[in-house]
DNA sequence: AATGCGATCAACCGCGTCCAA
DNA sequence: CTTGGACGCGGTTGATCGCAT
């Protein structure tokens, strides 16, 4: 069907983004918050379609992303993550504080999978013969690599919006950011030294969810 | 020193889902 | 209840960089 391309007001920039339109949208993000990524780019003076815009700050511009290698910690959890919830990248990311699902998703492609070839395993199956830990195991996605739609628990994959699980200000207090998922992901990311789990699932705008708080 | 190839990262595209009117 | 708009996700592509020949 003729979806309308996001941004139909033609002359749009594309490509790389300049220095100067990283500043614009990040001193605009500053002072009004995320969201409304549609109006953003003309209220903060780019000729960027909110889409890019609001990829640019997810992916690149974000104050709290690490940007960085991975460590073995995160290649592991990423392997694990990725055996129980398939290419869910954004859930993956939301495991991993600092990381985006752009990053994931390209590191996977990259390392990862060739990693797990070299190791012998299918990266998309993840096969080996018990090598999964505990967590794949028992109860908790029926057929990770099945692609069950998460549909029935809101994990959380609907973009984040519905269900804003954020851990601090979010719904019932200390309930686990999966409810779906009883990880044990104790994989602790050394940058995160006491760190509680990341600020937020939803990738919602911090104001609007009150993630960011605290 | 130049060229080619492969790897990596950043960005775009299309689709699905959700919410509001 | 239906429709339209907006957001977010996952897949894919393009550009750039580094290494090998």
């Amino acid at each position: 069907m003729g979806r309308s391309p996001c941004c139909e007001k033609g002359h749009t920039n594309k490509g790389a983004w300049t220095k100067e339109e990283d500043e614009r949208l990040v001193a605009y993000i500053r002072s009004h918050g995320e969201g409304c990524w549609r109006s953003l780019p003309s209220a903060a003076g780019l000729l960027r379609c909110g889409k890019s815009c609001r990829l640019r700050w997810m992916n690149y511009l974000r104050p709290d992303l690490k940007r960085g290698n991975f460590t073995d910690d995160e290649d592991e959890l990423i392997i694990r993550l990725h055996a129980l919830l398939g290419n869910k990248w954004s859930l993956i990311a939301g495991q991993l504080p600092g990381r985006t699902d752009n990053e994931i998703k390209n590191y996977w492609n990259t390392h990862i999978k060739r990693k797990l070839l070299a190791r012998g395993i299918d990266p998309h199956a993840h096969h080996r013969p018990q090598a999964l830990h505990h967590v794949a195991a028992a109860a908790l996605v029926p057929a990770p690599a099945a692609k069950p739609k998460p549909k029935p628990a809101e994990s959380s994959d609907d973009g984040g919006r519905s269900s804003c699980s954020c851990s601090g200000s979010g719904s019932s207090a200390g309930e686990p950011r999966c409810p779906d998922l009883n990880l044990d992901l104790s994989v602790g990311p050394p940058d995160a030294p006491t760190s509680p789990p990341p600020p937020c699932l939803c990738h919602r705008a911090w104001e609007a969810c009150g993630c960011q708080a605290g």
